[in-house]
DNA sequence: ATACTGCTGACAAAAACTGGCAGCATGTGC
DNA sequence: GCACATGCTGCCAGTTTTTGTCAGCAGTAT
């Protein structure tokens, strides 16, 4: 194995760990001496990724995707910049702000020529008023990530207030408004939460029992969706 | 120099030729040996950069971006797959086919575990009836990319036909419409085209007269929008 | 205090890389 | 058809890089 098809395997050896672990553990799964591992360690420190290591303790790795080099067409480059305007325009504060991110750190790898051409690039995003969420959907993305279940207080169509335990599994964006799809313990049935209307959310500490990729999957055969849409 | 960052040098190298380039000149240009370099190419073409080589000719590097490897942040992500989603929906053909496949080459590359996350991703954009227009958008990008005037036949607000030969610098992507912002060479000034009122647009042979980065630049002034906006 | 761990330097062995050569295949120009 | 330019591969010796071992220092948990 190459020195470089080792360093990615290494990633995702950390990624399977959630606690940390220990250099001489991390050696014997890629294969290598204790005093490679470090250097291959220092390796990934130099190329950006966020590994973080402590006497004592251990190796883990800061969540988040190392990507291998890879070659893209100028239109699918054009198109994840365009997209990623839309989400930073669109997207509620947090994802919009991550939007940013990532087209900042992909034009800061690419040479001048090129990443004047995505700073002035010629597609845009139409305007549309913004809108309005009461809370923060990071922790509703937060809530589906970790299957985690939800206590909302919202404000119901006919303006009355509910308080419910749910469980979520996925987050839509339309053009006025977002909602949030979740099972409703409530009413035993898959409900729909526009954000705006939601005074309150609280990610409790229990789980919810079933799989998110479970009920999506349910949840688009109630509706008769095309899985591969919406 | 390390032989990974002799390999990123040797793609700038051929980007900066547009024409054919032997191999014992890109060898010179790394400072390099004829046969190492044969080896370099080799190299580049199986981490998937999309080099040709011809006997009699020389190496010609397809246009489009090889991306070293950088990390995102598990939001990061999140952003630039919600964002294709979208341009996969709401853009043209061949735009929408651009982010699906960028979106399959990241998800390819994505260990499998966090492949699944990605399918079973649960940020979704909302449907709405698609746009239909009767010329090929990619034409337009083309045309706005090389800063090349087109030829085209508008079908009117008051439903009058007229032909007029424009300088495309823009294309905007609202919900209900696309439209292509360009100078007029009729109305000396900037004309906005809604796309599915183009009933024909054909690409001229000669480049207008100006920078498109600066076309841009004043219409934003013109507009007065904010030179980031848009 | 002890055990565990991260981290660095030095140095020799192992592996990879490099350059030169030779040869073959394929394309261009005449 | 011919000469020429170019891409491409195998071989091999010299060079460079990578790797493993050893040794030592520093920080953390118990």
């Amino acid at each position: 194995m190459s020195r470089s098809e080792r360093l990615i395997d290494l990633i995702q050896v950390l990624r399977r760990h959630r606690r940390p672990v220990s250099g001489r553990q991390l050696a014997e799964e890629t294969g290598v001496s204790l005093r490679t591992l470090y250097r291959d360690i220092a390796s990934l420190q130099a190329q950006g990724a966020e590994i973080e290591g402590e006497a004592g303790v251990g190796y883990v790795l800061r969540p988040g995707f190392l990507l291998p080099p890879m070659m893209f067409s100028e239109e699918e480059i054009e198109a994840l910049v365009l997209g990623s305007r839309w989400v930073a325009k669109r997207g509620d504060d947090r994802l919009a702000a991550a939007a940013v991110d990532a087209l900042a750190k992909i034009g800061s790898v690419l040479p001048g020529e090129l990443k004047d051409k995505l700073d002035g690039s010629t597609l845009l995003v139409g305007p549309r008023q913004p809108i309005v969420d009461r809370i923060d959907l990071g922790l509703l993305r937060k809530a589906i990530r970790s299957e985690h279940k939800l206590a909302l207080h919202y404000l119901d169509n006919d303006g009355r207030d509910s308080h419910r335990t749910v469980w979520p599994f996925a987050l839509g964006f339309f053009e006025e408004t977002r909602v949030l799809a979740a099972w409703c313990e409530l009413r035993q049935d898959f409900r729909h939460f526009r954000t705006d209307r939601i005074r309150q959310a609280d990610m409790l500490d229990n789980r919810y029992p079933r799989r998110r990729q479970a009920l999506l999957k349910d949840w688009r055969v109630a509706r008769g969706v095309d899985p591969a849409g919406v």
